[in-house]
DNA sequence: GCGACAG
DNA sequence: ATCTTGTCGC
């Protein structure tokens, strides 16, 4: 599962969507990061209330620095509802023409969602790393499944996700007193790096600066450029 | 059967 | 996700 146009079609039904996360989740790798990382991308889409215009975009920054090294946006129209669990059917296809865009390849990737947070593990980072061949993450603001006992209140701590007897990611701390996000790998990457990376990339918010900016990136591109 | 339910 | 102003707390 290295190289391939298409790993699956998107046009399917929510129940042939289940089938397909079964089936891909027999590929995912958890693993510590092969190599270090130097650059980091987000990634986000925006919409406009009652309307299936999708921005989409994808921002891609130094780790040292966390200064934005590229953005690729892109406009197109989603075609799957929003069905929880089933994410990445809605948000995936536009994110990867996005990715297509990019002229630089991130080392590794982070999503606004869940990686093996997810009922079947098969979240949007863990997906989307399995089409990317890539290293990925998710940061969700909310849980989809699992319970946690709430972190330690300094920025840095924090406690395990579990769902069906299996830690699925945890519930990280990255400000002082203020909710936490929940970090769980996506494909190519274990845990503890992406706590590590996600700690890295510290702008003083909440959500680590991948995610913010790329939240800020579509929000313009809805609003200004994009279409009308 | 009822409630929960990423973005 | 999106629609929106002020407001409470550090």
């Amino acid at each position: 599962m290295a190289f391939h146009l298409t790993l699956h079609p998107w046009n399917v039904t929510p129940a042939e969507a289940v089938g397909l996360q079964e089936e891909l989740r027999q590929h995912i790798v958890i693993e510590p990061l092969s190599n270090p990382p130097e650059t980091i991308a987000g990634c986000d889409i925006s919409f406009n209330k009652y309307e299936e215009t999708v921005y989409a975009g994808i921002v891609v920054l130094r780790l040292d620095t966390l200064e934005v090294i590229e953005e690729a946006g892109v406009v197109t129209t989603a075609s799957f509802p929003y069905v929880p669990g089933l994410l990445t059917f809605r948000e995936g296809p536009a994110l990867l023409e996005a990715w297509q865009k990019l002229k630089t390849v991130p080392d590794v990737v982070m999503f606004d969602g869940h990686g093996l947070a997810h009922p079947r593990r098969l979240g949007i980072a863990t997906h989307m790393g399995l089409w990317l061949d890539r290293p990925t993450f998710g940061c969700g603001k909310s849980v989809l499944v699992g319970t946690f006992s709430e972190p330690a209140l300094e920025r840095g701590h924090w406690s395990p996700m579990m769902h069906k007897g299996e830690t699925i990611g945890a519930a990280l701390r990255t400000k002082n007193k203020v909710n936490p996000v929940f970090i769980s790998p996506g494909h190519l990457i274990d845990l503890p790096a992406a706590l590590d990376l996600t700690l890295r990339c510290d702008g003083g918010y909440r959500l680590p600066e991948p995610t913010r900016r790329a939240h800020l990136f579509v929000n313009e591109l809805r609003q200004k450029g994009g279409k009308e």
